[in-house]
DNA sequence: AAAGGTCTCAACCGCGTTCGT
DNA sequence: AACGAACGCGGTTGAGACCTT
């Protein structure tokens, strides 16, 4: 299987795109759509290559894109499928319509990843680094809120060592990852509530007893799929793979309570912008919030934190 | 105001996969 | 089945913007 050059070097233009490129290429393309990239970029003019010409709609012309800022479910999103996905850029990408997969990958590098190595939470596996040199400056410093110093020794409940070794393994599902939104949304309310008053600002723990976790040892190959818009809750939790889902497969966990029996955790819905929904179901959490995170009064740079701080309080 | 450092993100590179002949 | 071309993906780069001193 020889690989080709992508394109002859010979007289091909590269670097940044002009405007004219860019007028050229969109009107091609609303004419006669995007088939062989090849030729397609000598059909229009463009002394480029095909793989830029692609590029280049994909991730910059293309109509479909949103562009600005990622909000805070957008993030939230992202770090949550990379925690089960890895560097799946592109399957993260098509969760988030209108983000490409260029986009969301410098996002991570040059946001998010670097938050969460701050927070000395390998960004790779998504578990505390054990070695982090310098946990106990995390107590006072702004983990969640660049701008708002939280005491994150106050929400790990004081005595409480920062980290817990059984919660050093990596979140595999974002079934946990779930679960803990719903159990964090009144505590992320209060902390972004607290992005309008003076630092240190203090926030309080739903009642640990009713915190679940995820029932590790009963992790299977049972994978499920969230992606589609369509995916009902019985695929959800349907043991079989459905067949029509190309092995785009996300691990299913089960959970249980403490000291009670198991249960499976409803799937997050899809709501039509693209945004999983939280379920307020269960009966778990502090019952006094809403588990729907909002992006209202959130500082501009949010980072998860409330999803990790939880991981490593959790016993 | 200037210099140096850091950050952002568009674009490129190279590899594995898929497709067409 | 074999081969070459094209596609798609993830990693990386580097220019320009922005920030700090």
């Amino acid at each position: 299987m020889g690989r080709a050059p992508c394109c002859e070097k010979n007289g091909l233009k590269k670097g940044p795109w002009t405007q004219e490129e860019d007028q050229k290429l969109i009107e091609y393309i609303q004419k006669n759509g995007c088939g062989n990239w090849r030729t397609l970029a000598k059909n229009a003019g463009l002394q480029r290559c095909g793989k830029s010409c692609r590029l280049r709609w994909i991730n910059y012309l293309s109509p479909d894109i949103k562009r600005g800022r990622f909000s805070f479910e957008e993030e939230q999103t992202i770090i949550q499928l990379h925690s089960v996905l890895g560097n799946k850029w592109s399957m993260i990408a098509a969760r988030l319509p209108g983000r490409t997969d260029n986009e969301i990958k410098n996002y991570w590098n040059t946001s998010i990843r670097k938050r969460l190595l701050r927070m000395g939470i390998d960004p790779v596996t998504h578990s505390p680094q054990l070695d982090f040199p310098d946990l106990s400056s995390i107590s006072t410093s702004s983990i969640y809120n660049p701008y708002h110093e939280i005491n994150l020794s106050r929400l790990l409940g004081g005595q409480q060592p920062l980290l817990n070794p059984e919660f050093s393994r990596p979140a595999t599902s974002l079934d946990n990852c779930y679960q803990v939104q719903n159990q964090l949304a009144p505590v992320v309310q209060e902390i972004s509530n607290c992005s309008t008053l003076a630092s240190p600002c203090y926030v309080t723990f739903p009642d640990e007893a009713q915190v679940m976790e995820p029932n590790l040892d009963q992790f299977s190959a049972n994978f499920t799929n969230f992606s589609s818009p369509s995916c009902q809750l019985n695929e959800w939790q349907s043991n079989e793979m459905p067949a029509n889902l190309g092995g785009d497969y996300l691990p299913q966990l089960e959970y249980s309570y403490h000291g009670s029996e198991q249960s499976i955790i409803d799937p997050p819905l899809y709501d039509e912008n693209s945004n999983f929904q939280l379920h307020n179901g269960n009966g778990f959490g502090s019952g006094s919030g809403s588990p729907t995170l909002s992006t209202t009064s959130l500082s501009p740079t949010p980072l998860n934190s409330d999803f990790y701080v939880h991981r490593w309080q959790q016993k």
